[in-house]
DNA sequence: ATTATCTATAGATCTATAGATAATGC
DNA sequence: ATTATCTATAGATCTATAGATAATGC
């Protein structure tokens, strides 16, 4: 039996042919998607997927090469709906007369509501990061991209801040940011007082304290 | 072949009556946390703990009732040091005439030490407490009564703190930096720009930090 | 005599392939 | 005629056990 060949540039996914093949490919991915969340890579079997997905084996490893392959077309999928919505989120006219306090709220608010979007795809992440450091290399791309934007949307403020070393500040005041909503999301391994609490009140203390840690003066 | 039984208190780990199995034990108790840690459980096969520490899988067996006996051992490892040195470090006597800055600074210092000494325990235990809810509870303990002692500490000092709303913001900031921690931790998996800072500056930013938010006024 | 260790392997998965059958669209 | 799907299964692990051999300590 012929077959049309890998498509490489995709990580070995193969472009289908009829309607159907897309249909078949995206319920694959879905149910990769969500029993990798729900259970990690590698507890999840290439069965459970198929299974899981009303497909079969033969079917899965007509459309991707191998288990690996299924990793990266999530990988794609995610990335590039990140990608283009990290990119509005740092957009500098987006932001034309905001100020410090207003940039880091509109960042929380956004990756709260991606993570409520695609539950669980990041950890899915850190667990392929481990053990491929090509795919690690991606994720800390897509990670910079957004540090490096809400670092320059936050110098172009840096009248606001009162913080002595204007630039260790900026730095560490996003990396608190990061990891309070990294924290927030695996908040069923470690379900704190704060964990009960809503949205609303988690961002508003959030800012609170980044402008408190930034001295932020009111400008403008 | 007669055996003596399962400790089932210890989660069927073999008491050893010669002074050779203790020292197995420990090779192979070893040998498992350092691969787990290094590659995750599941990854890690059980001759491939027996081979890092020079045995054999007869004698893993013959010390272990199974691959989540070796899990359990460490967890108990684990927690009676981490237990102990909780309980030092939240002890009110240990901490009187201290400010709320110092108690932090203390608490920052203990965590980073902690995780110096046995690195990727921690994450070790994420990965276990997924598919175990028993073990999750445990964890959850601990970070609890380490959470419970530090808000006590810090109440015991609400004058100092000129945050509207206390309780909130002893809790707030306590989750803080347990995120920050954590963050810190794998740093390998986001290696931000902080992550290149020492830990002395780690802890001064992240001190100063809570210091803004609770808005402490210097008492005494 | 008892305890600890080793080698060899049974039995259970799990990934990936082969080969046959069904559906699609030029 | 080509593409997509299915069932069945080969081959590679990996966990855990059986049975034989070596070391310990009363």
């Amino acid at each position: 039996m012929t077959r049309t060949p890998w498509t490489s540039d995709l990580h070995w996914v193969r472009k289908g042919q009829q309607t159907r093949s897309q249909k078949t490919q995206q319920a694959l991915l879905d149910a990769a998607e969500a029993l990798f969340a729900a259970n990690g890579i590698e507890a999840t079997s290439v069965n459970d997927i198929a299974r899981h997905a009303d497909s079969s084996i033969g079917a899965l490893y007509h459309h991707f090469r191998d288990k690996k392959a299924l990793l990266y077309a999530l990988y794609d999928r995610y990335s590039a709906e990140l990608d283009a919505t990290t990119q509005e989120a740092i957009d500098p006219a987006r932001w034309e007369g905001a100020g410090i306090a207003d940039v880091l709220r509109g960042y929380l608010t956004f990756a709260l509501e991606t993570e409520r979007r695609r539950p669980g795809v990041r950890q899915v992440g850190a667990e392929a990061a481990r053990d491929d450091p090509e795919l690690r290399a991606h994720f800390n791309k897509l990670r910079s991209r957004m540090h490096d934007g809400l670092t320059r949307l936050l110098a172009a403020r840096r009248d606001e801040i009162g913080h002595p070393d204007p630039e260790l500040a900026i730095s560490f005041a996003l990396e608190q940011l990061f990891a309070m909503i990294r924290y927030r999301r695996d908040r069923r391994n470690h379900p704190g007082p704060l964990a009960r609490r809503s949205d609303k009140v988690f961002i508003e203390e959030a800012v609170t304290s980044a402008a408190a840690y930034l001295q932020l003066r009111p400008e403008r």
